[in-house]
DNA sequence: CGGAACTTTGAAGTCAATCAAGTGCTGTGG
DNA sequence: CCACAGCACTTGATTGACTTCAAAGTTCCG
């Protein structure tokens, strides 16, 4: 009886639901049976330890993964050797889908801290989405979510200035973590400032004195990785509305 | 428009041969019988002159458009009404794409020249994709190339300076005329020297003395939006190398 | 406790943004 | 055909932000 299906089921069905998975067959209005398609090729892995990597580049696509806590980072390696931070991944998001395009990853993904992550092996993925069309568009769906925060990245890098990178940044984060049902007003931070800094495009020193300012204005505190929204209104407003429209306004108001 | 199919499928075929849809459907091994499914969904527009727009933020997806010939580019606008240049399409290449994730465009496809669209209604595309897993695994590759661009032109904006950034961007647009089966050394741009910085994330006074400074160095000739590419391996170094790294054409050739 | 990794802080230099003319193309009307 | 307006592009000078180099301070773990 203990290894009845439903039981089985049951448990995987409570685990997704707090998972990214949720995303992917829960609005779906997916029968038990379906579900259990899905849930079928879900693999479960031995924690990673920090450090670790899911793939690197030039891994075929063999399957995608989603962390259930912990947090991973997404780094491409240009032909010089230098690191360029492409994403950060919260529990519940999707990692690997660099590969897509050329069925060969583009990427590495490193766990930022030790990590539980489900592994869904790609094209068994695929097949059972081919099955059921409703899975098959919030594939789309999710895929296309992820090439949102992309853009959303790229914005972020364009024409904006430090303060104002740092500050849309947490923002962002705050933002996340309030998605996965998380404080979005007090959390540690997985990524080294070096990590911030290759992700929004900076030098190091840079996002530690901009974080520095932020705790001066009062806006965060900060001790370590350890970080505080004091005034999100603020943290707001510097991040969407840049610095120095306002305190010192000349010529052009 | 119903007009004789069979004459229809003839044309489009041939049109199709030579225009981004050729990923969607050659290389699946379809049949005949399948590609007139595909065939039968995409619709023609009228000339799209330029500026004018194929959507706007905000619009449903309603359908995703390739030029068949002339250029387009992708623009978002935040909030404070600053442009960012997200992408340009050439023809072949996938415009909307951007509305998967929300189901609501992101951003504005503005026509650069006057161009020919074919335009796939996207529920349609969707339907018939989820009949023909081949098709459906095209559709997310195609996805993934276009997943990977934008991870390009992020390489492209962080930490790099601005020779770097015109170089990298020029090469890439050489490359990808190469694939259009156009000529990679000689082509008029499509786009203002504006819209360049607003994609690279520069003023657009520093793309002009980017461009003034690899005409100096021999690399291109540039009159207006006349292109050149006089020293391919050189753009090459320039772009993947940095220009600081080693020959600094003064002293140490 | 000690050491390594990470973070903060300071000072100096550089690169690109900005402001400001000026030049050259394109098309239109006299 | 030329004049002229409008726009796109180029070029110059200045300023400010960020990087870089350097060193001290802190946190985290074994």
């Amino acid at each position: 009886m203990s290894e009845a299906p439903v039981l089985d089921l049951a448990s995987l069905r409570r685990g997704c639901a707090h998972c990214s998975l949720q995303q992917l067959c829960l609005p779906a209005g997916i029968g038990a049976q379906d579900l259990q398609k899905l849930d079928d090729i879900v693999r479960r892995r031995r924690p990673v330890e920090r450090g670790e990597r899911l793939f690197r580049p030039g891994d075929a696509l063999n399957a995608v993964y989603v962390a259930r806590d912990g947090a991973f980072k997404t780094v491409s390696i240009s032909e010089e050797g230098e690191e360029q931070v492409v994403g950060f991944h919260l529990p519940g998001e999707l990692i690997g889908l660099d590969a897509l395009g050329a069925g060969v990853h583009r990427c590495e993904a490193v766990a930022l801290t030790t990590a539980n992550v489900c592994e869904v092996p790609f094209d068994q993925l695929s097949f059972v989405a081919s099955q059921l069309p409703s899975l098959q568009q919030q594939l789309l769906r999710i895929i296309g979510q992820s090439v949102g925060r992309d853009q959303d990245h790229l914005g972020i890098l364009v024409r904006r200035q430090a303060g104002e990178r740092i500050a849309l940044f947490l923002h962002g984060l705050a933002e996340r973590y309030r998605n996965i049902g998380q404080s979005a007003t007090r959390f540690k931070l997985p990524m080294s400032r070096d990590d911030i800094a290759h992700y929004l495009g900076l030098a190091l020193e840079t996002v530690s004195r901009g974080f520095g300012k932020l705790q001066e204005d009062g806006v965060i505190e900060v001790v370590g990785r350890q970080v505080e929204i004091r005034d999100p209104v603020e943290l707001n407003r510097l991040a969407h509305n840049a610095e120095h429209e306002e305190p010192r306004r000349r010529g052009r108001a």
